[in-house]
DNA sequence: ACCGAATGATATATTTATGTATCAAATTGG
DNA sequence: CCAATTTGATACATAAATATATCATTCGGT
């Protein structure tokens, strides 16, 4: 009876298509976003007064979406090896969202400490993951989290191209981070 | 005695500022590519009419450098591998300018052409490393060459940024290609 | 020292993106 | 069906980047 939601609101809209956009062009006008999301700019223009009130918008929205996902995908992994299976399983169908965070420079205080505790716990996980011995010690963490990051994103873009399947891109990036193409 | 360009022009020292200055923004406007050459805005449009030209230069320069740098590193290969492992050391310190390229929509159609003669020239070394077993043959032609675009600029950002040293990054990139971050 | 070319600074015009205001039309909720 | 709100279209204002023109100064070659 309540029904609350029952139509999902312009707002949402809008944030969807601006992450798509931005996604392929982080350079993208105000009016290539109103486009894509199919309203018009002076509609965007109320739901977000200033270009910095969207970006800030969707970033929330892009880590509220990642971290609920990962929260959910991790709730039973038993081992450091499972949760990144599982992380990059449920990561990779929101790798624009994923990339958009990366390349973003926030201008928000809460957002920027959120996102560094989230780069925190990719660090933490790169640790675990060689106390595991599936990561070798030789490998900085550095380059072992810059990897993961890129893979994500690769991943995505080749599901995003039409070219893998999401689960198949899931894998070959898991399969690429711990044997690499080789065999 | 006819001591040809014994001062390097003007005009390179413009395209190395912009090149290094769009690798870091895309977005950048050419007062900063002025400010970063040490020139003025106005001599940088003698020498490039529009932002479309200062951008072919950059295109063309960025090709010239790493045609040069892979023919050179190729001379002697005697395998597949050896092909990858030599490119990967002679392109990852120009990364920047590789990158650049791979996220650069070409207006000049003989630049376009000679862009996508270099792509092919990445999936035929692909399709010779699967027939040396050095690439498993269930791996995507396209998740191969991806993954060899994307570690090369991994590893010269990681060079950029000062974290890893050259040799040390070409290595890392070859590796986590053909083998992973595991063991 | 001189001359010519190239440069930097400055001014100005044009374009593009951004932001604001207004109003008629459409959609929603009652 | 009606009233209130929301939307899209339009017009307008502002800011930033781009592009062009001018001129005094500097630099290199002679």
């Amino acid at each position: 009876m309540p029904a609350k939601a029952l139509r999902p609101p312009m707002r949402d809209a809008i944030v969807d298509a601006a992450i798509d956009t931005f996604a392929r062009n982080p350079g993208a006008s105000l009016s290539d976003v109103a486009k894509r999301a199919g309203v018009g700019r002076a509609s965007l223009h109320r739901h977000f007064p200033s270009r910095g009130d969207l970006v800030t918008a969707i970033s929330r929205q892009c880590m509220d979406e990642i971290d609920a996902a990962t929260a959910a995908a991790l709730a039973d992994a038993r081992s450091a090896r499972d949760r990144l299976s599982r992380m990059m399983e449920a990561v990779v169908p929101l790798g624009d969202r994923y990339h958009f965070l990366a390349t973003e420079a926030f201008h928000d205080e809460s957002l920027q400490a959120r996102y560094e505790e989230d780069l925190a716990w990719v660090a933490r996980l790169v640790d675990a993951l060689k106390a595991e011995g599936v990561i070798a010690p030789d490998v900085p963490r550095s380059w072992a989290v810059a990897n993961i990051d890129t893979q994500v994103w690769l991943a995505w873009s080749e599901v995003a191209a039409g070219r893998l399947a999401p689960a198949h891109a899931a894998d070959l990036a898991l399969r690429t981070l711990l044997e690499g193409l080789g065999r």
